[in-house]
DNA sequence: ATAAATAGTTATACTTTTGTAACCATTTTT
DNA sequence: AAAAATGGTTACAAAAGTATAACTATTTAT
């Protein structure tokens, strides 16, 4: 009975795995068209930048290459993106004391600020349709949202090929 | 009481579907990045065949602009996508009987068989990494990610503008 | 029957993102 | 001190996706 539970165990849990990635593969399409049509039409920022911005609202700061990593997005993309947010004084640079070669970025109280707006902007689309939704399915949407959130977050999505190496153990 | 239950309901549903957008938008660029990256190393077909074929397995069949409904994909692009896909005999095209100027889409066994390969093959890093959650965590995300997902297919994510109208009514 | 609307394609210009390699500055290794 | 490694930038080529308009074929409306 041991062996037996260990094996349903097992099995479970490669049908858990699978299924997961079937469900993220399925939502993925579904966002990225909604809110990468939304960034396109309602900021000036691209979709990458915002990202950008976003990734730095979860982190007190972020080195390039810990950005790129977070976001599996090429290093020399970051600089552009991290460029036109500076542009912008959403975010600020600064050396690490500690390493020279490192630079930190960290959004800047106008980059939160904005970033509110943006994200308010972007997504009065799916606000209307989530609106449609009832209480209990979108209390069930609140919170099933947020965990898959806080599990992925806690998943380092890192390359180590594109351009030099990528995250460290956090 | 009556009253104020009703406004707190209120204000907690704005503050539900403020809180799920905010976990939408963090989820995105996590799985943007993880999946499109995979798909353009580990598969000949663009990210955007990919997403179209995905669709196609969750409906029998749908017509150029349904596909390009569901994805918010200008309807040119579908075209491109869908050529491709039918060059490499993954899905056919087939006349509505009633209308003739329709064009239906659906995916063939070859397509589905082939969907599933891709899967597994751009899910590879994905599932080490899922493989090192613990059993809760993971059966959580399951639950989760399931919830999230047909929540979401059930909200058409449609665009009127692009290309001439889009979704109507399911 | 004609005009307007719809579904889809073609063509083209453009933006965003990716991939690669060369390069500088700094740190680490030896 | 010299060599190797690391973090980041620059520059350039290529892929993917977006926007728009013009066009054909079919259907719907008048």
């Amino acid at each position: 009975m041991n062996n037996y539970s260990f094996i349903t165990m097992s099995e479970n849990n490669i049908i858990s795995i699978d299924s997961v990635i079937e469900n993220l593969i399925s939502i993925h399409p579904l966002l990225s068209k909604t809110f990468t049509r939304s960034i396109r039409h309602k900021t000036n920022l691209n979709p990458g930048s915002l990202y950008v911005l976003g990734v730095l609202t979860h982190y007190e700061k972020l080195s390039m290459s810990e950005i790129g990593c977070k976001l599996a997005m090429p290093k020399p993309h970051v600089t552009n993106q991290v460029d036109k947010l500076i542009v912008e004084n959403m975010v600020e640079r600064f050396f690490d004391p500690a390493d020279r070669r490192i630079i930190n970025i960290r959004i800047t109280p106008k980059g939160i600020e904005d970033f509110n707006d943006i994200k308010q902007s972007i997504s009065e689309e799916m606000r209307h349709k989530l609106e449609l939704l009832d209480n209990e399915t979108l209390e069930k949407l609140s919170v099933a949202s947020l965990q898959v959130k806080e599990i992925l977050m806690t998943i380092d999505m890192d390359r180590t090929k594109t351009s030099g190496t990528c995250c460290k153990s956090e």
